[in-house]
DNA sequence: CGTGGGATTGAGACGGGTCAAGACTAGTGG
DNA sequence: CCACTAGTCTTGACCCGTCTCAATCCCACG
């Protein structure tokens, strides 16, 4: 496939921004390590910005809400994600983030990440990557928003979702789900109403099975079809993580 | 009010990012300029990413496209906007960009924007900044997309437009629609049709006038109304430029 | 064993999509 | 300069997917 090729090419003739570098764990820098429960609140919006988030353990949900109130979930996070990066802009986080289970978070304050990365440009790089990759993902949803039907949005989701588990060692096809339905409805675009029967429907038809939070994908072939994606494809979008399981901040040397 | 309080006090007292500094646009660092004809092609999807590019001159949409073939406008840019920060993650492309009209821009090889950014960490805060507001555009975005109906959102468009164009010095009340209704729809969510029934009826309303591409809005409460939003909120989101009027790098010492 | 938040399911309404016909517009070539 | 043409826009009729409202069920928790 010609994409393909150009894009593994590129991987390997990356112009300016490495893929994979030498990366150095500093032994004496490690972040902080804040606890949330269930419920509980990172950041909201207009709070003054300081630092970033990696989620540690457990889940958070992001979203923003609009002057009627109306709410959008931008965003699920678990271990390895990012959150607080629309704050670098203004200095005053754009989003709320709260805690969908009992969670743990490394903070890096910005301060302290702008002083490290000076000293090598890696850092520097990892955060615009980063960046730069909050906005692909974002335009791939406002694409199933805009474009596609409810059905083919959920299937997105769960592949998504199944994905991401698979990539932190867990089951790809079992997990538990951390958040109401309606806040996949608030992610999806829908109400959480259509959510449960969709989930309903889909266990019907043999794609899953649902009870309550729980839920096992049993044809990934039908999902696929739905969300119009191949198994290759999706490919997840892994990183070189900003701080390692220690919380040591990755600069490399 | 307190959001307001907050975010000036932010502002001047940013911990990191600094709101503005002492820009010197260096003298012998000017980009070179791409001339596109309407209908050309900017950039593509899994094109190798070399460069940014600041319009300078006439309109851009930038696009995603999914297997099925279904389009969704990521955004439409004009003078002082950037395009291609897609491509920073992977080193290709993410979207396709195509010119609405004549255009020109200024094209910023990304190896000599880091090498130049290096003497200074104002150019790195600057794209980091803009990639930071480019993931918030996203998310008010998927607010609309997700949330509103197709009144609301072709009110939000209409502002949006509306305030870009004050900005540039034009007419905030009268201007001249760069794209088809399949685009505004595309990037609303909406068929082209609604779109045409959407203008129609506002027109029948005294909410605006339209004739082909020409537009004026005459009732800006009502748009405001519909919009959920007040005339101090959304005030424009304006940055230093990466590139100054001449095509020259704005680059702090 | 209650209690309340979450989830499911149904009936009906409605917004927007789909399909199709016609009007307008700008660009093209005679 | 005009006529032709293809692309664009408008408008209508109908249909379908999703929302809304409401009743009921389920389960975790005190």
């Amino acid at each position: 496939m010609a994409i393909a090729e150009l894009l593994d090419r590129n991987q390997r003739t990356a112009p300016a921004v490495t893929g994979r570098a030498d990366i150095v764990s500093l032994p004496h820098r490690p972040c902080s390590v804040r606890r949330f429960d269930r419920g509980d609140s990172l950041c909201s919006v207009g709070e003054s910005f300081r630092a970033l988030f990696v989620v540690r353990r457990g889940s958070l949900k992001s979203f923003v809400v609009s002057r009627n109130g109306l709410v959008q979930v931008t965003g699920f996070q678990v271990a390895g994600d990012i959150v607080g990066l629309d704050g670098i802009d203004r200095c005053v986080y754009q989003s709320d983030v709260v805690a969908l289970a009992d969670s743990e978070v490394f903070v890096l304050p910005f301060l302290q990440w702008e002083q490290w990365s000076r000293e090598s440009a890696y850092g520097q790089h990892l955060l615009m990557r980063t960046l730069a990759r909050e906005t692909y993902r974002s335009h791939q949803h406002m694409l199933a928003l805009g474009t596609m039907r409810a059905d083919q949005r959920m299937a997105i989701f769960l592949l998504d979702l199944s994905q991401r588990y698979e990539h932190l060692g867990l089951s790809r096809s079992e997990f538990v789900l951390g958040m109401l339905r309606q806040d996949i409805g608030g992610y999806l675009g829908l109400t959480l109403e259509t959510v449960s029967r969709l989930l309903s429907r889909m266990q019907r038809d043999g794609i899953l099975q649902v009870q309550g939070k729980a839920i096992s994908l049993l044809d990934f072939p039908a999902l696929w079809r739905l969300a119009g994606t191949t198994p290759d494809h999706h490919q997840h979008l892994a990183l070189d993580p900003i701080v390692d399981r220690e919380g040591n901040l990755a600069v490399a040397h």
